[in-house]
DNA sequence: CCGGACGCCTGTCGGC
DNA sequence: TGCCGACAGGCGTCCG
């Protein structure tokens, strides 16, 4: 599910809600994420208050006192902030109460996401140690894709969605940067110009802030903290168009497998 | 080191 | 209507 804009929609989302105020009770209804939630999760959070919420990639990482809460959405979870007490559904593995009476509730059915704590430096921890750059920050250049990818004969697509490059783009951002920046999906990484690197820059920041402004994509299941979909969907150029006309040049959209994951690209205008 | 494949899960959808 | 395979926004791990 989530990529970069619905994790930032998501902390942009919560932070109001939990800024500031003390956990009273964490409840961990299955444990069973991609790795299980630690047993004493409830032990280390309870009475702590968040004095901090930031995302780093598809991470989302919670400051206490104490150390870092370390969420992840995986392919089909979300966080919404409920009254304490709201119905719980199906797939509601975690519920982080407050004292102001607010739940932080994360829905996960495919349990891909994961849910941990680090009294370590949050940077310092084995998920988050090799990230790679910000996309969105002045770290990811033109110049560094280039001299990163030199001698690499990996997809241009699987490198941009490579997490030890830069982090937070996915699958649908990957196909629809490529897309407005000419480039096929399949090129090889290592024989792309400086100067095709520098437009492929600038169209992964464009799109990734304007899905930000949108609240993220929604294919079928993510929704917001507020339990809102996002509406970049109607913004997308190729994702999911395999066989309608190109907006740019009317040829047929086209989609291949590339690294096992569905991709689409105009066949005239990327190559 | 690199690139590619696999597996983890549940839900949904299309075809027969 | 029911069954069955394919597929879905991620990513750590393993293999050659």
């Amino acid at each position: 599910m989530p990529e970069l804009p619905e994790v930032e929609t998501t902390r942009r989302g919560i932070a109001p809600h939990i800024l500031n105020q003390r956990i009273s009770q964490v409840i961990v209804r299955d444990h069973r994420l991609r790795w299980p939630i630690p047993t004493d999760l409830a032990q280390q959070l309870e009475q702590q208050r968040v004095t901090e919420i930031q995302r780093r990639g598809k991470y989302l990482l919670l400051t206490l006192p104490t150390g870092t809460l370390i969420l992840h959405l995986g392919m089909s979870g979300n966080l919404r902030v409920l009254p304490a007490g709201s119905a719980v559904l199906k797939h509601a593995h975690l519920d982080i109460v407050f004292a102001n009476q607010q739940c932080l509730r994360l829905h996960d059915p495919r349990r891909f996401g994961a849910v941990l704590f680090t009294v370590d430096p949050v940077e310092q921890h084995p998920l988050i140690k090799d990230l790679g750059v910000e996309p969105l920050e002045k770290a990811l250049t033109g110049d560094y894709l280039f001299t990163r990818s030199r001698g690499r004969k990996i997809p241009i697509k699987s490198f941009v969605m490579d997490g030890k490059i830069v982090v937070g783009v996915g699958n649908i951002y990957a196909s629809e940067s490529l897309f407005l920046a000419g480039i096929h999906p399949k090129r090889h990484a290592g024989r792309i110009t400086l100067a095709r690197y520098v437009t492929l820059v600038g169209v992964i920041k464009k799109v990734l802030r304007a899905a930000i402004k949108q609240g993220g994509t929604t294919l079928r299941d993510f929704v917001n903290s507020d339990g809102k979909p996002g509406y970049f969907s109607q913004h997308l150029r190729v994702y999911g168009r395999d066989g309608e006309p190109c907006h740019h040049c009317q040829h047929t959209i086209r989609h291949c497998i590339i690294g096992q994951r569905a991709t689409y690209y105009c066949p005239h205008c990327q190559t």
